[in-house]
RNA sequence: GCUGGAGUGGCGGAACUGGCAGACGCGCGAGACUCAAAAUCUCGUGGCCUGUAGAGGCCGUGAGGGUUCGACUCCCUCCUCCAGCACCA
């Protein structure tokens, strides 16, 4: 089992810190990474500190650079100018995930703004598809609802694209389309206030100032709107009309401020009647509302007294030779035809977008490419990385990039023509470190390659992944993304990096995350200092199971340290006897049991079945520790132990519950398998076997019912015989009371577990 | 709005495949030990009711209905909360 630790170092806490206090960003985060190494060290987690790692060590993200380089190559890394997210807070661009309802993601009360600007991308879109289709082979490793999320994400449309030419111009405008059933119903087509054709035809416009007044007024609308979706419809009506290619009809053209650029053509065809936004847009502008399709069950619609939109499918109406048909026969129909007469073809639309990687930021790694008057954009060669990054550099918290102002890093020479060339100042997302950080454990010091073929086939695919809930989309999409690049440039053989992905829930204080980002982290440090790493622990297990949300409190801690100090004594209170008598082990003779001791075993066993079950099925870890503090009030009730037990007995129910209590809280269960007697250390032993026979209860209580509800418990042997279960039942003599004078209808027999009378 | 998830004592939470609701712990109450307190130990602790109080009854898992011999668990409707997505044509 690989069970290491690294630190995803780069990123903005580590330069707000500078900003605000003036520390250097690379002091301040080995500080960080001192202290919490320092933290998990005293809880004893037995992490693989040979293969630690940090992303902000030049041997780790000289490779994020020589990635960036084969992306390159493979024209999967391009630049574009592009309106970008902006945080003026943070004075970077944010990738469109970490827009968080119009706000920045680490500032929810500061609106993310446009800018325009040149910019690195990582096409991930190359692979939408690919991504889209292997998620059937997570299907039965990852949560659900991960999957549902990156389903959506991605959110692949099939539709149609279809060409409505202009009147009277060369012009065509292409719309895209998921209903092109509803075509019949136009009323108009709506560009998006960006499109390119836009100042084109604002330009042959007679009240073209008014019109471009008009369209900055509705930019500078959209931009401040924090929250889009619920913004006012508005439209800009120009003075042209285009051809609806299957009716025939002339529609106008409008600019509309819902249409967006960046999603299928950027133009729509505007359906009032099957659309919800269309339906809005077009009562607000009186633009006609005609329905061609009616449900294909109850009343028909009448356009002029829709309240609604009928934005289900159903059958066409009014729609030429096509009326008649279902919705689905009309839309598989149609595609065919458009693409037929060369109006339209089938295609594919998604939402995923290209990742922008760039950031105008110091902490980060260096985008490693030079600017080259002659040459252009030049790659910095594979032997000449990592591009460092240099040290004392001034952090203001204004304007671009910090490295931009560093003469020595951005004077560079070109490396195909030789000439003077400028350094790229951006630096890289810093998910564009974690997305390949686990390859990178199986190979730690490699210096030729990320890491070798030999090592990840070894250790590949990961088997168990465990992160937090806030990476669904994000760090897991991407990490899918880099793994099927690194398996086209050939590194790595599997498709897919992760098999089973467990999500565990976040701690809470007061009700928001716990974050490195948010910098509200408290209390594992402290916890240790004051209960000690067992109880520290301990506590953690028990307080939830671990996929759910925990609001942080410290009310209950007081009951895992008297547990471990009750299990202490209890132990050092039989230790002297049991020191040196072996434990009764596998060969304890069940004839031979007192009625104690045969007690005691069987709840030890049980225990052990129990918590091995937890352990290995579910997680839950706070049933875990419940179950080996009920032994542990078990061996309490039975006090005094010296009386009819056994040294060797009791010392093999101690030896069992320290066995089981050691992940949880090793130091103590160490120490008290020493004082036990035992010579080789207790981490090293393997987990014990279940051993069913004294595991199982000879004695059990069946529960009685009449009509279902609880009358009285019959204890009986196991494994007895239905009719003979129901004639002890009925025997009961409660129960015989309670059925006097009434008829037994039918009982409900379950083996081992109860009966139910059925009595009238 | 769409898609997921959740709702159980004063609190954190158990109940695994439809079969004893509330394990375990916190808190609280009573008692033991003590001059006293802390620590420790013991007992009790969902609500309501009862004239056979070391017993028994009724109600109870967000609300209402349903399926079933039997529902925290399955189905339908609704409410609340959390998360993700959100003019994606």
């Amino acid at each position: 089992m690989l069970h290491p630790m690294g630190w995803d170092a780069f990123g903005l806490p580590a330069e707000n810190a500078a900003i605000q206090h003036g520390v250097e960003p690379r002091a301040w985060t080995l500080n960080n990474i001192a202290e919490f190494k320092r933290v998990l060290t005293r809880f004893g987690f037995s992490y693989d500190w040979r293969r630690e790692i940090s992303t902000c060590d030049p041997e780790y993200y000289r490779w994020n650079q020589w990635f960036f380089l084969r992306l390159l190559e493979r024209d999967l890394a391009y630049r574009k100018r592009s309106r970008v997210n902006w945080c003026p807070k943070c004075e970077t661009v944010l990738a469109n995930e970490q827009v968080v309802n119009g706000a920045c993601w680490r500032h929810e009360d500061t609106p993310v703004v446009q800018k325009e600007l040149e910019q690195w991308f990582l096409r991930i879109t190359a692979y939408a598809d690919e991504l889209l289709r292997d998620m059937a082979l997570l299907r039965s490793g990852w949560p659900e609802r991960v999957l549902v999320m990156q389903e959506n994400w991605i959110g692949k449309s099939r539709g149609v694209r279809i060409r409505f030419p202009l009147i009277g111009h060369e012009d065509v405008i292409e719309v895209f389309t998921t209903r092109i059933d509803t075509i019949y119903g136009a009323c108009a087509v709506l560009l998006a206030p960006e499109h390119p054709l836009v100042p084109k035809l604002l330009a042959t416009s007679r009240q073209r100032h008014e019109l471009e007044a008009q369209l900055q007024a509705m930019r500078r609308h959209a931009v401040r709107e924090a929250d889009l979706a619920t913004a006012e419809k508005q439209g800009i009506p120009l003075a042209y009309q285009v051809r609806n290619p299957f009716s025939g009809d002339s529609l106008p053209v409008w600019i509309a401020n819902f249409v967006l650029l960046e999603y299928g053509t950027g133009a729509v065809m505007c359906v009032p009647a099957h659309d919800q936004r269309d339906f809005e847009f077009a009562t607000k502008y009186q633009l006609p509302v005609r329905v061609v399709v009616q449900p294909s069950q109850g009343e028909a619609l009448e356009a002029t007294s829709l309240r609604a939109p009928m934005v289900d499918y159903g059958v066409l109406v009014n729609s030429g030779p096509y009326s008649g048909l279902s919705s689905e026969a009309a839309i598989e129909q149609m595609s065919r035809d458009a693409e037929q007469q060369g109006i339209g073809r089938s295609e594919m639309t998604y939402r995923l977008r290209d990742w922008g990687i760039s950031r105008q930021r110091y902490w980060g790694t260096p985008i490693p490419v030079v600017h080259c008057e002659r040459c252009g954009v030049v790659p910095v060669p594979d032997e000449e990385l990592p591009v460092l990054l240099p040290a004392n550099v001034s952090l203001t918290g204004r304007g671009q990039s910090p490295l931009a102002l560093v003469p020595e890093f951005v004077q560079a020479r070109c490396y195909r023509c030789g000439g003077a060339a400028r350094r790229e100042t951006d630096t890289m997302d810093t998910f564009v470190d974690s997305s390949w950080y686990f390859y990178r454990y199986t190979d730690p010091l490699n210096r030729t390659l990320p890491f070798s073929r030999e090592a990840v086939r070894y250790w590949f695919p990961i088997d168990q992944y465990i992160g937090g809930i806030t990476h669904a989309i994000l760090h897991l999409l991407y990490s899918r993304f880099f793994c099927k690049v690194m398996r086209d440039i050939g590194l790595v053989d599997h498709d897919e990096p992760i098999q089973r992905l467990f999500t565990q829930g976040m701690v809470l204080k007061g009700g928001v995350a716990m974050s490195k980002s948010r910098g509200n982290v408290v209390g594992a440090a402290e916890m240790a200092e004051t209960y000690g790493a067992d109880t520290g622990r301990l506590y953690t297990l028990f307080a939830a199971s671990p996929e759910k949300d925990l609001e942080w409190s410290e009310q209950g801690i007081e009951g895992c340290a008297r547990f471990l100090q009750r299990l202490f004594r209890l132990v050092v209170r039989h230790a002297g006897r049991l020191e040196h008598v072996p434990a009764a082990g596998r060969a304890v003779d069940l004839a031979t049991l007192s009625e104690k001791e045969r007690h005691l075993l069987r709840r030890a066993h049980q225990t052990l079945r129990r918590v091995t079950q937890d352990f290995e099925r579910r997680w839950h870890f706070n049933t875990s520790v419940a179950a080996l503090m009920e032994l542990t009030n078990t061996l309490h009730e039975q006090e005094p132990l010296e009386q009819d037990v056994r040294p060797s007995v009791l010392k093999e129910v101690f030896d069992l519950l320290l066995q089981m209590l050691a992940p949880m809280a090793p130091h103590i269960a160490e120490e008290l398998w020493e004082k036990l007697g035992h010579r080789e250390l207790l981490a090293s032993h393997p987990w014990p076997d279940v051993h069913p026979a004294l595991a199982e209860e000879e004695q059990l209580e069946i529960v009685i019912q009449i009509n279902g509800k609880l009358r009285g418990k019959v204890l009986v042997e196991s494994g007895l015989h239905e009719s003979e279960l129901r004639e002890r039942a009925l025997a009961d003599p409660r129960i015989a009371q309670f059925i006097a004078g009434k008829t037994v209808r039918k009982a409900i027999v379950i083996p081992d577990k109860l009966v139910n009378l059925v009595v009238s």
